[in-house]
DNA sequence: TATTCCCCGCCAGGGT
């Protein structure tokens, strides 16, 4: 390190000291490896100081450097500070500011968001503050700006915050696109990344890293480990306890006391509308709690959602029940109390989720879990263990996503041009596109010039122009549309919930709108309202004073049970199997095992259990892989794909994280399958995509990439197109591609995104691998077993009414009830 | 009586 490095070392680390503010080991590691010309990754709980660590290498250097002084001519720009939310970016100007204060340094930090104000734009477009916070988007939308590089020649590092969270995603692949174009200026630009915990710390540094020589990268992990305490509220009767279901309302009262003895509460639940429910269900428990809770979801207004999280934040709220959108964010140190209702489905999340409380160096993390159904007291059993285990999720790179490339070979355009075998050069540096192809590169420059082999006679397709030295985007009307467009977020068009005088609330789908009529009422924002009229793709409504059970739903991706979940479980089963219940959850659950164990079965890590019942609704087989429920509707379809090749059958299939059943109105030929191969998993890929419905998946899937792409323009701001028009046009795309030009690499993406990302073939091939090696045991049973039953009810939802569907569960649970009463009286 | 369906982002020049 250099003389003068160290003596400002020194001199920072002192003035901390003196400010109470000892630094910690960490985070000096991290500032020596920044003077030592180092990059790397910075690996920390939340709340352990990873801003202060990444922040102090390019102030000290800066500081003890008089000649860096000098460079301000066009822009002072020094760091700039990538994170994935908006509302981090707005804590984190805060608080730079408020460190830079305290360190005497007189830089500007500043955001720059899609919410920054338009005299900011203006500002910041004439000249760029020493400290840029921004997002993946906005910087994109920062380097179509014709004179970019002149406000980013003087940027000598590049933070990455919360990298765990854009890795593995488009948005992570946006920031490396827009990092190497940054190195492109500044090719001695320094690159640190910020994680929390995640399954692959190397892979990720990799991925950032790629461009960094392996002697120049360091890892640093803060050793301070977060102290976390987990309890379940058992249910006092776990026979009596629903057997199915997701929803846990029926626990609610005996999360009272905690929110009571609580200061702050975070109550975290699986879907929106889940979150609707138990706000009204608390609220019914404890009216007090009136004008002191709320309901944080996605589909909340903005507006609302910043409010709340202020009042989180300065400690006024006493609860607050939402979903994944305060998985992250600003820090609320008053939460001292995480309630987790229903499986988390995955160790990380968990783990990210009980740390939203004891948010502060040292203090401990509390978390409630609020069981739904019987089963899910496994699953909190199998975090416990993945945690204990440090079975952590991966988040695995995507590689060379070729929509994401369209997009910034025109958002490059814009900013000033390029020439292709210079830009080529730029990309393959990514880790993205390291393996991006002559051929591929072809194809997608070709495709924003021409608009590819079918689009040439559409002029709005032609967005590239060739001037003889670059390539240039000459339409200022694709110019307009294009910087609308920048980002890789695609979202269905909804319909804004408004009060008739006054706000938005927030959003519901259109077809949940489509069947009310005016009069009926619903929940929102845990209000109960009241439809007055549709109109301008608004919902008008007005408080009720009455009561409704109708909750909005809203399209989501289910939480996937993830693979270290699974192990996990198969895991746990196993130990039941030979009579050790190792927590305190799976003790109560002992005679549902016995149960179980009775009746059928429990299966041992290496055995495959099929279950084989017939009744009056026909033959069922329940298969229990405990792979995830993602995964074993890829399973259902194969195997039922594969049987109907054997004799001419009909399957009806239903499935859960455990297993899942296939049902028929004939014997089904299992015997004869497994002789021809029903686990083989070598012509897994044909056989997937002959059996499942995948162009539908390829149709959905294909809007997205065609919409990155930029073949699809979503509108004007305030003239959204519906969302009916856009699927149509997509559509439409995909009807001429697959018939005129079947090799165009964006309907291939479609589809390699659908086996890999949503049908996860990789993890398939790994599961048949594991099932055609396992013992198959196949037993024949007079009636459903506790692992049957949810599936069983899964499978009757679709047929029967409500009421109906109630009365056939209580009938189907009696039978159960009754042998696991009898096991816990004897 | 019990409903399964996370999250995140995005402009700008010319007119009052």
């Amino acid at each position: 390190m250099k003389r003068c490095h160290r003596l400002a070392l020194e001199e920072f680390s002192q003035l901390l000291a003196r400010s109470g503010k000892e630094p910690f080991a960490f985070q000096k590691q991290t500032w020596r490896a920044y003077l030592q010309g180092e990059d790397g990754l910075v690996h920390a709980p939340p709340g352990t100081g990873k801003t202060l660590a990444a922040l102090l290498g390019p102030v000290i250097d800066w500081s003890s450097s008089g000649a860096a002084r000098a460079t301000q001519a066009q822009s002072p720009l020094q760091l700039v500070w990538i994170t994935p939310l908006r509302a981090l970016a707005t804590d984190l100007e805060r608080s730079i500011c408020q460190l830079l204060a305290d360190l005497r340094i007189p830089w500007r930090a500043e955001k720059r968001t899609g919410d920054s104000t338009s005299s900011q734009r203006t500002r910041q477009r004439a000249r760029l503050p020493e400290i840029l916070i921004t997002t993946p988007e906005s910087l994109s939308v920062m380097l179509s700006w014709p004179d970019w590089s002149k406000h980013f020649a003087s940027l000598r590092a590049i933070v990455v915050d919360e990298w765990h969270e854009l890795l593995g995603t488009k948005r992570g692949v946006q920031a490396e696109l827009a990092i190497a174009r940054l190195k492109g200026i500044v090719p001695s630009l320094r690159l640190w990344g910020l994680s929390a915990t995640i399954g692959d710390l190397d892979g990720a540094m990799q991925t950032l890293l790629v461009g960094t020589p392996l002697p120049k990268r360091r890892r640093i992990d803060a050793k301070q480990s977060k102290k976390i305490e987990i309890h379940s509220i058992i249910p006092q009767q776990i026979e009596r306890f629903p057997w199915a279901g997701h929803l846990g309302v029926r626990l609610s009262r005996e999360v009272i006391p905690i929110i009571e003895r609580s200061q702050t509460t975070l109550v975290f639940t699986n879907t929106r509308s889940q979150t609707e429910l138990w706000y009204q269900a608390l609220l019914a428990e404890l009216p007090a709690l009136a004008g002191q809770m709320a309901v944080h979801h996605g589909s909340i207004d903005r507006s609302l959602r910043a409010w709340i999280e202020e009042n989180l934040q300065s400690g006024k709220l006493k609860c607050c029940v939402c979903t994944s959108s305060l998985d992250l964010g600003v820090d609320f140190s008053a939460v001292d109390h995480v309630i987790q209702v229903g499986s988390p489905k995955g160790v990380a999340r968990l783990l990210q989720r009980a740390g939203r409380s004891g948010h502060a160096p040292g203090q401990t993390s509390h978390l409630t879990f609020v069981p739904t159904n019987v089963l899910e007291l496994v699953e909190l059993s199998a975090v416990k263990m993945g945690i204990e285990k440090g079975w952590l999720e991966d988040r695995c790179p995507l590689e060379k996503p070729l929509d994401v490339l369209a997009q910034h070979l025109v958002t490059v355009a814009l900013g000033g041009g390029f020439e292709p075998a210079a830009l080529l050069a730029e990309v393959r540096r990514t880790a993205a596109y390291q393996q991006l192809s002559d051929e591929e590169w072809k194809w997608v420059l070709d495709f924003c010039q021409h608009g590819g082999s079918s689009l040439a006679a559409y002029p709005d397709y032609h967005r590239l122009v060739w001037d003889g030295l670059r390539y240039t985007v000459s339409s200022s009307r694709i110019a307009r549309r294009h910087r609308l467009s920048i980002g890789t977020i695609v979202a269905d068009a909804m319909i804004a919930v408004r009060y008739r005088k006054g706000g938005q609330l927030g959003m519901v789908e259109e077809s949940f709108v489509g069947k009310m009529k005016p009069g009926d009422r619903f929940m929102l924002a845990g209000k109960i309202l009241e439809l007055v009229k549709v109109h301008d793709n608004t919902a008008w409504v007005k408080k009720s004073r009455g009561t409704t059970t109708t909750v909005p739903q809203w399209m989501g991706g289910r939480l996937p049970l993830s693979s270290q979940m699974s192990h996990a479980l198969r895991s746990l089963f196993h130990d039941a199997r030979d009579g050790t219940l190792a927590s305190a959850e799976m003790e109560a659950l002992a005679p549902i095992f016995e149960v179980q164990r009775e009746w059928s079965m429990i299966p041992g890590a290496r055995q495959f259990l099929v279950e084989r019942l017939q009744n009056r609704d026909g033959y069922h087989l329940f298969f229990y892989p405990f792979d995830g429920r993602l995964l074993h509707e890829g399973l259902a379809v194969l195997f039922a794909y594969r049987m109907s090749r054997l004799e001419p059958i009909s399957f009806s299939m239903a499935m859960n994280d455990y297993g899942f059943v296939l049902v028929s109105p004939t014997p089904p030929p299992l015997e004869k399958a497994i002789e021809s191969g029903l686990l083989e998993a070598g012509p897994l890929t044909v056989d997937v995509l002959n059996s499942l419905s995948t162009s539908q998946m390829c149709r959905r899937q294909f809007r997205e990439v065609a919409r990155i792409a930029g073949l699809l323009f979503e509108g004007y701001p305030g003239a959204r197109q519906p969302s009916r028009h856009l699927q149509a046009s997509s559509n439409l795309f995909y009807d001429v591609f697959e018939k005129y030009d079947p090799e165009n690499l964006l309907l291939l993406q479609a589809q390699r995104e659908v086996l890999q990302s949503q049908l996860e073939i990789q993890r398939m091939r790994q599961v048949l691998e594991r099932l055609s090696t396992s013992q198959m045991v196949i037993l024949d049973l007079p009636r459903a077993t506790p692992l049957a039953f949810g599936l069983l009810v899964d499978k009757m939802r679709d047929r029967v009414s409500s009421e109906k569907l109630a009365d056939r569960i209580r009938r189907m649970q009696q039978p159960l009830q009754r042998a696991a009463e009898k096991i816990e009286g004897g």
